[in-house]
RNA sequence: GGUACCGUGGCCGAGUGGCUAGGCGGUGGUCUGCAAAACCAUUCACGGCGGUUCGAAUCCGUUCGGUACCUCCA
């Protein structure tokens, strides 16, 4: 059994064969800083969360590089030619860098809360303008571009010459000519499908570069390219990023990396499907464009409560990552309360009955986890045969079933490895202690003074009792017994 | 309109030719001072039509429906 990775290029699953091994690299298209994640984030960050998990488990070496756009991205055809961080930033009254550096702040806060490991490399694109412009020039140099008015665009008509532009998304560049629509700024390109590698900066663009060409900002698909290139070689093996990102990004991204260094960079393509809410595309005009900071805090109109960062994580690696997910609140809760289930399970692990001989197998659990996992990351099924085991456990729990001191172990460690190692979930019960515990000292509190009302001090003497053994120091006051860590 | 993907039980969501997916919910039972949890049993399925096959949720055709992309939008 090997791992098996369905790669987008060739529309079907193939064995997953480093170019280098041990090592792997992994490029993922990472945010634009210029909002609030959301969950249209959060899929492809844990989506390749576990590729990179179970990659560096299977014993891989993964050099994963995740990038940050900072510059030069379209608000939309409304705001055409502006920059979609540098408008912000004027709306705000801020400096662009600022805008960057609050929500990738934001971004990381996120990511730690869905317990997402970071990249091993996250750069910017702001940072690789030098390598950017080396690589238009590269393009430029092999014929494939060509400039107009201090703006490079990319010859898709002579690239698709000898080279097949639309081999990852299915199009047609006779299909692309037909499907033109007039935009502002086309005039300068020869075809509709040009895209810009570098385009020349309006005087009211904040964000802008010098390069031999004009004081501009590089094209959108082109940071992708040459940060991958940087980090990971003019071949890698795997790079990821949500499907609607297949067309124009990576087709794009494609066709510069053969017009720079005449041959494809990247091995295996892997897409995310994307997120509904309430079967309904997400967007901001739809009013169902939900932050996680409002999943968490539960505050939105279209969320009933809140729900934690676990609580969404779980719930994405339920449904396969090339499936779409449909967020609900009625599926949120199912999910929350099947997590929470599995946990208590995992709980009771610690104080099982050690018995002679095993009645079930739990054994086998282990490599239908690995058969799970290599085909394709199917981390549901992985979660059903978690649920498979949990049910054994209860058993056990219950007297119907035994479990040898071994055969507990193996089923320790095999929660450890999959569910919280490989899976990222943990229990989040234990994060709020300190208002448990508040809570509970307060029931005891109450309890122990309704004794001395009944002047049942044995009762209330033996909770102080208790308590003491605990550290916990009890101080009846004026105002009521108060506590305290001794 | 083009391209791609998808349509599974009350809800979510696996499954690619024969063998129980799983979770949540519902129902009955065991346990229990009551409740909860847990355990046991059980309910509900593969959009429509046609075809291939001994046999199809799974393959083929067709139709209807959905989603995404088709813009210098991750």
């Amino acid at each position: 059994m090997s791992l098996t990775i369905y790669n987008t290029l060739h529309r079907k699953k193939e064995i997953f064969e480093p170019i280098k091994p041990p090592h792997v690299g992994m490029y993922v298209c990472g945010p634009t800083v210029y909002g609030d994640a959301h969950l249209g984030h959060a899929r492809p960050a844990i989506t390749f969360d576990i590729v990179f998990r179970y990659l560096m488990h299977l014993g891989y070496k993964v050099r994963y590089v995740r990038n940050i756009t900072d510059v030069g991205h379209l608000v939309n055809d409304a705001d055409a030619g502006e920059d979609k961080i540098g408008k912000k930033a004027r709306l705000e009254e801020l400096e662009p860098m600022e805008v960057v550096k609050y929500y990738t702040d934001r971004y990381h806060k996120n990511m730690d809360q869905l317990n997402i490991l970071h990249p091993s490399i996250e750069p910017t694109a702001s940072g690789h303008m030098i390598e950017q412009i080396e690589m238009v020039r590269k393009i430029i140099e092999n014929g494939f571009a060509y400039e107009a008015k201090g703006s490079i665009y990319f010859d898709v008509e002579k690239y698709n010459k000898d080279h097949n532009y639309g081999k990852l998304s299915g199009r047609k560049i006779e299909e692309l000519r037909e499907n033109t629509r007039e935009l502002a700024g086309q005039e300068e390109k020869k075809n509709s499908f040009d895209f810009a590698l570098w385009k020349k900066a309006d005087p009211t663009h904040l964000m802008h570069w010098p390069s031999p060409w004009s004081e501009g900002f590089p094209g959108w698909h082109m940071e992708c390219s040459a940060m991958g290139a940087k980090y990971l070689g003019e071949t890698f093996d795997i790079h990821g990023g949500g499907m609607d990102l297949l067309f124009p990004h990576h087709e794009s991204e494609i066709a510069q990396a053969n017009a720079a260094n005449g041959h494809d960079a990247v091995k295996y393509w892997m897409h995310n499907n994307m997120i509904t809410v309430e079967g309904q595309k997400m967007g901001k005009s739809l009013n169902n464009f939900i932050t996680l900071d409002e999943f968490f805090s539960g505050n939105q109109e279209k969320l009933t409560r809140a729900y934690s960062p676990m609580t969404i994580r779980f719930f994405i690696l339920q449904a396969h990552y090339r499936s779409t997910v449909d967020f609900s609140n009625e599926a949120l809760q199912a999910a929350e309360k099947g997590m929470k289930k599995l946990f208590e399970t995992v709980k009771l692990i610690n104080n099982l009955q050690v018995s002679k001989t095993s009645s079930v197998e739990v054994q086998p659990f282990e490599a239908l986890c690995v058969k799970a996992m290599d085909d394709d990351f199917n981390t549901p099924i992985v979660l059903a045969h978690l649920f498979d085991l949990s049910r054994i456990i209860n058993q056990v729990n219950d007297g119907s079933a035994t479990l040898t001191a071994k055969d507990i172990e193996f089923v320790k460690s095999l929660y450890n490895t999959w569910l919280i190692g490989l899976l990222g979930l943990h229990d989040e019960k234990g994060e709020d202690d300190s208002q448990l515990v508040e809570y509970l000292m307060g029931t005891i509190l109450e309890l122990r003074a309704s004794a001395k009302v009944n002047k049942d001090y044995a009762t209330a003497d033996k909770i102080r009792d208790e308590l003491a053994k605990l550290n916990i120091q009890i101080k009846d006051t004026k105002d009521g017994a108060k506590w305290g860590f001794k």
